[in-house]
DNA sequence: CGTCGTATTGATCCTCGTCAAAGTTAGTGG
DNA sequence: CCACTAACTTTGACGAGGATCAATACGACG
């Protein structure tokens, strides 16, 4: 489960109760679902390579995307506790991931405390995300919607440590885009158009291309202090114990 | 932290534990707020008596109200392992909670998992009520809105074993349902009035009165079981050891 | 009884959804 | 390697849902 270190820096036991869990890495091609709605949640689904999101199908065959996924995200954190799930996981590229057997995650809560918290901190992380697009759903028109994904993607993407460029890969169709941002396909077109005729983001193929950081965060009511992602520090206990405890 | 031991029956020592943390029970007014943005989170609160609601305020004093907090629910457990809190939390009536130190959660975890399993359980509950929110938010239009969010509540009130009936109060004045639902303030009203003369949910006052569950279950696109609340056995180890162990 | 927060109602405008068609890209198989 | 198809994107025209502005009415409360 990488990425869940992020925060706590795990002891070499907590590495190993961990990947004692985890199943062999295995591929999966874009389109492929890790999990359906009403299904018993058995797995966390660990994103070693790809992208994928969590989508809501209403019975009417409209989806809306709840969130998007990373490499190096955890998912599945916010439905294993329930008995249902209540969305789909779609691959939104090919990818690799690794399964954690839900059943052995109350092992890890007894035997790593460390680790739960981990859990916890991730679970809110992603909880998180999907707050900001709610307030920005709420609050925004088409515009400062597109603006203010563009910003916080790049932000995400920031925070796994890999490339800070303006321009980055994003493998979403207009689709994807519409149904995330609660707007109609036709109009993610025409926004994009404008946005880019504007000079703040520039839109071709799978990639994007940020402009003008400035700009948009004016106009998206984006501010990236806000976005924190830093562990409070009573929750840990002051001083987070690094040396190891084996 | 009542609620918390609805789906994990904690033993004396568990109980011992929290209480030992818990502040005295005090009284909040309305409007009083139990935190602000860009604090650092000190305290869950857990809500004795009143409503509370978690809201955004942008730079441009919109407001943007995330979610509702009823009677038993804990509030703060989106930010509580974050640096800064990202929302405000507002009552919306008078009401009694206690105040629980982050400080102590830590131990929580090492001491006592099934607690811990708890908290990770309830800040999942909390996350699908949002969730839920957005794929209202993102999928309707403002009549179904409407119709969504009043079963919604219905549905969380009923889960807390307090009534059933189809009237219930509801402490929320418009704006703050418009702000809740990514509306106008005066589209609420009208749309408030289309539904009352269609005979679907009547509002008057603070309470509102459901008159046609299937009707609106139907344009709402609400399924209620897929609100099913209980806990994943999978995750609780099978069978849930509810002897005490102390 | 006046004042302030809240709710209703009407009129107008505009953002955005819908429908439809054409243009583009990617993926497939011969 | 090219033709064929399906998926995706762009563009236009039109209309509807909802925002905004403004005025009025309705409480609640001091």
């Amino acid at each position: 489960m990488q990425n869940l270190d992020r925060h706590i820096a795990f002891t070499e036991r907590e590495h190993r109760l961990i990947s004692a869990l985890e199943s062999e890495p295995f591929a999966v091609a874009r389109g492929d679902t890790l999990w359906h709605p009403d299904e018993v949640p058995r797995h966390l689904y660990s994103l070693h390579r790809g992208w994928a999101c969590t989508l809501h199908r209403s019975e009417d065959d409209a989806e809306q995307v709840l969130d998007l996924h990373l490499p190096g995200d955890v998912l599945g954190l916010l439905d294993f506790t329930f008995t249902t799930h209540y969305t789909t996981a779609e691959m939104l590229t090919d990818g690799v991931v690794r399964a954690i057997p839900i059943a052995g995650i109350h092992r890890l809560f007894q035997a790593a405390p460390r680790v739960a918290m981990s859990l916890q901190a991730a679970t809110a992380r992603q909880q998180r995300n999907i707050t900001q697009r709610l307030v920005n759903v709420l609050g925004n028109d088409a515009c400062s919607r597109i603006a203010h994904f563009a910003l916080e993607i790049h932000h995400r993407l920031a925070g796994t440590g890999m490339e800070v460029s303006n321009r980055f890969t994003l493998p979403l169709t207009q689709r994807r885009l519409s149904q995330l941002l609660g707007m109609s396909e036709v109009h993610v077109s025409r926004t994009l158009s404008e946005l880019a005729e504007r000079r703040l983001v520039l839109r071709q193929r799978q990639s994007i291309d940020i402009l003008d950081f400035e700009e948009l965060a004016r106009i998206a009511n984006f501010r990236p202090e806000r976005f924190s992602d830093t562990l409070n520090p009573a929750f840990v206990g002051r001083e987070p114990p690094t040396s190891p405890d084996l």
